[in-house]
DNA sequence: GTTCTAGAAC
DNA sequence: GTTCTAGAAC
């Protein structure tokens, strides 16, 4: 009995080891970084490029061509490059006259190397799926990009959270960003959030 | 970060 | 029975 293969995920192409850690899904931020289909902006010391799962209509990240890890890797100094990061994001979004965006960090980003979140508030994409991705940009875990460049100017460092509080703020209850209605699900809040569009 | 899907929730 | 989400992915 038994000998039939149920239908289970297909196994990898190549099996027995991991890829190295360059090809790591954590790493690919620094492939988009080069991608040309992505790339909206780019000079001498950052790259704007189109976020390869838009959240919302609208949804770039500005990205540093130095290596930064994360916002823990900042130095004071380095404020700077943050203004710069967010002066850039401002610019683009003068292309965008109608568009209302945000600009902020997660706090536990899943991706290496730091960049910038330059969001536009409709939330109307296919690739909002999760709670999860709604609470990393509607809740305190979206460090707002001025409060972070505030941080590391007065402080010498960006004080963010430890990964719980991370998780805890992740796994809040739905809520909508522009009103109290407080959806059962994810499906009703999409379908909620027409409300609040323009067309 | 996404994909996939088992089993919870309805 | 269908919808929805949470957790594994070697």
């Amino acid at each position: 009995m038994a000998t039939s293969t149920p239908t289970k995920r297909a196994a990898p192409s190549s099996n027995s080891q991991r890829p190295a850690k360059k090809g790591h899904w954590s790493q690919g931020l620094l492939e988009s970084m080069n991608d040309p289909n992505l790339i909206v902006e780019s000079d001498e010391r950052i790259v704007i490029i189109k976020d390869k799962y838009p959240k919302a209509r609208y949804h770039f990240l500005a990205i540093p061509k130095i290596n930064v890890p994360n916002l823990k890797a900042l130095k004071r100094e380095q404020s700077e490059l943050l203004r710069y990061m967010q002066d850039q994001c401002h610019l683009l979004a003068s292309k965008y006259p109608h568009v209302e965006f945000r600009y902020g960090y997660h706090a536990i980003p899943s991706m290496s190397q730091l960049h910038l979140h330059m969001i536009s508030q409709d939330f109307d994409s296919p690739c909002l799926k999760t709670k999860r991705h709604w609470n990393s940009f509607n809740t305190k875990y979206f460090l707002d990009s001025a409060d972070v460049i505030r941080c590391l100017e007065e402080r010498g460092m960006v004080v963010t959270m430890t990964p719980i509080a991370g998780e805890k703020l992740l796994d809040l209850p739905l809520k909508c960003h522009k009103c109290i209605y407080s959806p059962q699900n994810m499906p009703k809040l999409k379908q909620h959030l027409y409300k609040h569009s323009n067309n």
